[in-house]
DNA sequence: CTTGCTTCTGCAACCACTTGCAATAACGAT
DNA sequence: ATCGTTATTGCAAGTGGTTGCAGAAGCAAG
């Protein structure tokens, strides 16, 4: 749940609780790893209890499809990590963005919905990036 | 570079630009994946050029070290969730919090510096966990 | 209970970033 | 050049989150 769900839930039985005494807890919860944070685009960020059934998602920048991904992935690159570098990585929620299946570009002359080469008339399309997010 | 930087490169030929043109422009650049935007812990957005020489980053969060990761890591978790998922992850530029080898811990006992058992008294002692970040 | 110390809290200010809006600039077609 | 449309910009306000500070609360020792 986002921190200001938090804030509500907190505020029905403590009414005058102020919303950086909620950051601040969530920041502690988070040094001691019992929740995690994530950033899944939506402009709050997303806090867990961090339980056994650790998971992580991808998350597609075209269309926002949201999927479950194995934490055995995460785990395989943190041993990875681990074994190489010596280093423990705290891979306990990742959000990974990219694009699914469904918003695969299917021409090779269109990746990104941009043009490669010029049209039939010898002059490029124009190029229209959606400025939100 | 941080946006601010940023600011203040293109204010010294452009000195009545704004803030808000610099982080559109951002957006823009980071939609068509020619620049990374990477969370370092630091307050800012860290903005980076995406050249051929790809690389991550792990974040010590004990003592703030800063290694680079090889890209082959995620290129192969990339490629596996490519595989199993048909989803392609933009996987451009990462930072990985964790902890380094020089801060790992060395007795079991006292795991993130927090006890697991009772002192010699029988009274547990008292956990510290520092506020910032 | 009182004292002294530490921790927690609310408040207000602040920071990085985003967004709505109106004015301006750029562009294509005529 | 001129008109109409589209894009870009600065400004100001807003959002999510953090921080400094001073007062309040908690707590152990006397």
């Amino acid at each position: 749940m986002t921190a200001s769900e938090i804030l509500d839930r907190v505020r029905e039985s403590y009414p005058y609780i102020d919303s950086s005494t909620v950051y601040r807890t969530l920041s502690v919860l988070k040094k001691l790893r019992l929740v995690s944070e994530t950033d899944v685009g939506a402009g709050e960020m997303i806090y867990e209890w961090l339980r056994q059934d650790r998971h992580h998602h991808l998350i597609c920048r075209d269309c926002g499809s949201l999927t479950k991904l194995d934490h055995a992935y995460m785990a395989s690159l943190g041993a990875e990590i681990l074994d190489d570098y010596g280093f423990e990585a705290d891979v306990d929620h990742i959000a990974v963005f990219g694009r699914c299946a469904d918003c695969a570009p299917t021409s090779v002359s269109a990746v990104d919905g941009i043009s490669r080469e010029p049209g039939r008339d010898g002059r490029w399309p124009r190029v229209k990036v959606e400025m939100n997010r």
